[in-house]
DNA sequence: ATGATGCCTTGACTTGGATCAAATGAAAGC
DNA sequence: GCTTTCATTTGATCCAAGTCAAGGCATCAT
């Protein structure tokens, strides 16, 4: 059973207050939200909600990571969207999902039913403007995203999410962003590759190659050290800053 | 130079009015968006705005094509987005744009500029609340797009392609939906390539096999007529309907 | 008409990543 | 310890799409 079971009532104490939909509430707003938000727990592996499905409830991610996955008839799948603490989870003002949405660790959801939800975006332009600014950048990681499905090399492609994943680990845990990140992958080969538009054996490979060349070192499987950051995005393809939004 | 100049001043007769990010205003607010609008026109292939660029403007497709493409230091491009009539360009609340922003075709805009219509966003929830579902749905598309990039082949990607814009094209002239379309390629092959992640040559005897299989038909290079479309979206390797979001 | 210019198509060849198939390792239950 | 299970690595082969290279076909200016 999950051991990380989040046990906050308080949204004064809450690891993602400052960065998720609630982010700009004032006191008496955000008062409002603590009555009517309520937690659900997942376990990794766990599915929250499938494609087509109706959905009572949008939420932040509080702790873990979420995938957004399409699936084609005959099984092919593509990862739309990896949900990490702070992002939003949720469509106001449609009912119906139109991806799988799966926990991919061990995860908690600060959740709200839609109605209540949306009611609350009506009268409250903090949460509307704040969600509407999450959404635009949402917006601009999916089509940093299209360019490495559309044009990037495996070898790119892993540079890239790696770096991503480092990148957003170090803004958590508010680390020095220094030369020399380490880090755990919060993901499967398989799931990288899904991520990625690739096998997992093409994964896997370029991972290898990634550790031959001295790009990377791994302790197992999961957990990576980049002895060089910069070495790490010269091999993703960008324009030397690496193109993290903002 | 452009034949298809915008005369319209008011915009109780313009084409976008209940389509666009002020579709849900009163007669009061669409008085205040009528003062401070403007357009612009382009002329196909003509660039708007350049990745990295300030945008002072944010503004509404009123008439034609326009393409968000991101290109990398060797020359590879994507795009990332494709703005027909109604559709949004900007990102209120960011200055500075992160893909190059082209006219694809002869172009209208409406434009204002961005500080009123940021501010606008604050006092008006009918226009900040139809932008923020106007962008989920955006993101929604990009999503699916993600889908055919990252797991698609060439001809699942071109029938795809195929069965949007005349998808898009049927809205707009209010058409019957039933089976045999016909619709003009508002891109060139190049074009097309950037948005599938293929290259031209690809795109080209794609649409060339396409033909010789009777899903479609062409006059010329552009003009396209389906005979069936049932026929086309079965190319698309979608599961039936197809997955236009709503 | 005659080039020149810009798309677009087609052909021949190459290749990066997919596919198929084992083998290895690591954790979990008995 | 031993077996099962699941994730990962590695190898051998194949093929879809890329690359390189002509050629065709409009449109436009001279």
């Amino acid at each position: 059973m999950n051991e990380t079971t989040f046990r906050l009532k308080d949204c004064g104490t809450c690891p993602i207050r400052f960065n998720a939909v609630c982010a700009r509430c004032e006191p008496d707003e955000m008062a409002h939200l603590d009555r009517i938000k309520y937690y659900r727990n997942y376990e990794a592996g766990q599915p929250i909600v499938w494609s087509g499905d109706q959905m009572d409830f949008v939420a932040s991610v509080v702790t873990g990571v979420a995938a957004l996955t399409q699936t084609m008839e005959d099984g092919r799948t593509q990862m739309v969207g990896l949900l990490l603490p702070s992002d939003f989870l949720g469509h106001p003002g449609r009912h119906k999902v139109v991806y799988d949405v799966t926990a991919v660790s061990d995860l908690t959801l600060c959740c709200f039913r839609r109605k209540p939800f949306e009611d609350l975006l009506l009268s409250n332009p903090n949460v509307s403007q704040r969600l509407l600014e999450m959404t635009l950048n949402e917006l601009d990681s999916a089509r940093e995203w299209m360019l490495v499905l559309g044009r990037k090399t495996a070898r790119e492609k892993i540079a890239s999410l790696l770096s991503i994943i480092a990148r957003r680990d170090a803004s958590l845990h508010s680390g020095r962003t220094t030369d020399g990140a380490r880090f755990e992958l919060p993901l499967t080969r398989e799931a990288m590759a899904d991520y990625l538009g690739l096998t997992l054996e093409t994964v896997s490979r370029q991972i290898s190659a990634l550790k031959r060349d001295g790009i990377i070192e791994l302790q197992g499987t999961r957990q990576v050290h980049v002895p060089d950051f910069g070495a790490l995005l010269a091999e993703t393809g960008d324009d030397s800053d690496g193109g993290m939004p903002e």
